[in-house]
DNA sequence: AAATACTGTGCAAATATATGCACTTATTAA
DNA sequence: TTAATAAGTGCATATATTTGCACAGTATTT
């Protein structure tokens, strides 16, 4: 049933990247990524997934990832982020980053932060992260989540 | 009518107080303060006061106000702010801060960041802010609502 | 002052969300 | 491996929230 990983992901995805104010809504955007689901399952993955619901000017009210109020500095802790990331590279199921020397710290603080459910932990030294992946989530997945922290990363990563 | 303004404050009260996970919990306990309205002038009111609904480990989901959030900058907004906060006197109607000299203009700043629907607006000199509640919102509430925005004051005033 | 427009609210019905139960598939224990 | 347990999901239903409509009380306009 790995389906699941792959449709709670997508999730995080929908409603990090557009306006979402009803499960009816997100089952249908979920079905154009062939991800068919009853509104019931939708429920629990958004419990699972802690998503709030909060006031929105334009849609009256819409669903938004936890942690992801929009800090000013947050946007400057990320784009920081993304100045020192070097690379990320996978072994043995375990992500390792490396970054600009003394970014280490601050980038996996990032992430800590963000406590994605697809990530157990992270072990930072001077220029070296290691990622551990929750099971079953592949080297992809890792991938996609940091780029829901730090956007900026799409251009770097693959 | 002047009750739906009873009504918000006291709703804002109790959510800023407590824990609460859906509108007929809140009904009663309303209900205990001697407000007797229906669940839907509730949803309508919350939507008014652009309350949130976030994820809580113990209730599931409870409400919340927004702009509750911990920003850090903002939490040293804040207790800079108690620290420049001298007195606050009201006079027909008005409510009058002083502050430490050059404090005004970053404390009246904070609260109308805040907007709530308490304060119409404030004015802010170099040492003095000037208040200007909302009809039938009493000293009391004006009052409250400032330490809502600022906590540390609640050692300071009163 | 009468006519008109607006606000606040309840009621009932429409929408939206959560959940008990049953069933299937994966995990763990023996 | 087999039995026992837990996880994931749909279906139908229960619970929760929103909303259209009507109406009463205010405020505004003429």
């Amino acid at each position: 049933m790995g389906n699941r990983t792959e449709r709670l992901l997508a999730i995080r995805n929908i409603i990090s990247s557009q306006k979402v104010s009803s499960q009816e809504e997100l089952l249908d955007l979920l079905e154009k990524k062939g991800l068919n689901y009853t509104q019931a399952t939708l429920s629990r993955d958004l419990k699972f997934l802690k998503v709030n619901k909060i006031s929105d000017v334009e849609k009256g009210y819409i669903y938004e990832l936890p942690d992801q109020h929009h800090i000013p500095g947050q946007e400057l802790a990320e784009s920081y982020a993304a100045q020192g990331f070097v690379s990320i590279q996978f072994a043995n199921k375990l992500g390792v980053i490396r970054t600009l020397p003394g970014y280490a710290p601050s980038i996996a603080s990032l992430i800590d932060k963000f406590n994605p459910f697809e990530i157990v932990g992270t072990l930072a030294g001077d220029d070296t992260i290691l990622i551990i992946p929750h099971d079953n989530v592949t080297e992809r997945d890792v991938i996609n989540t940091l780029i829901i922290i730090v956007p900026e990363l799409k251009n770097k990563i693959k």
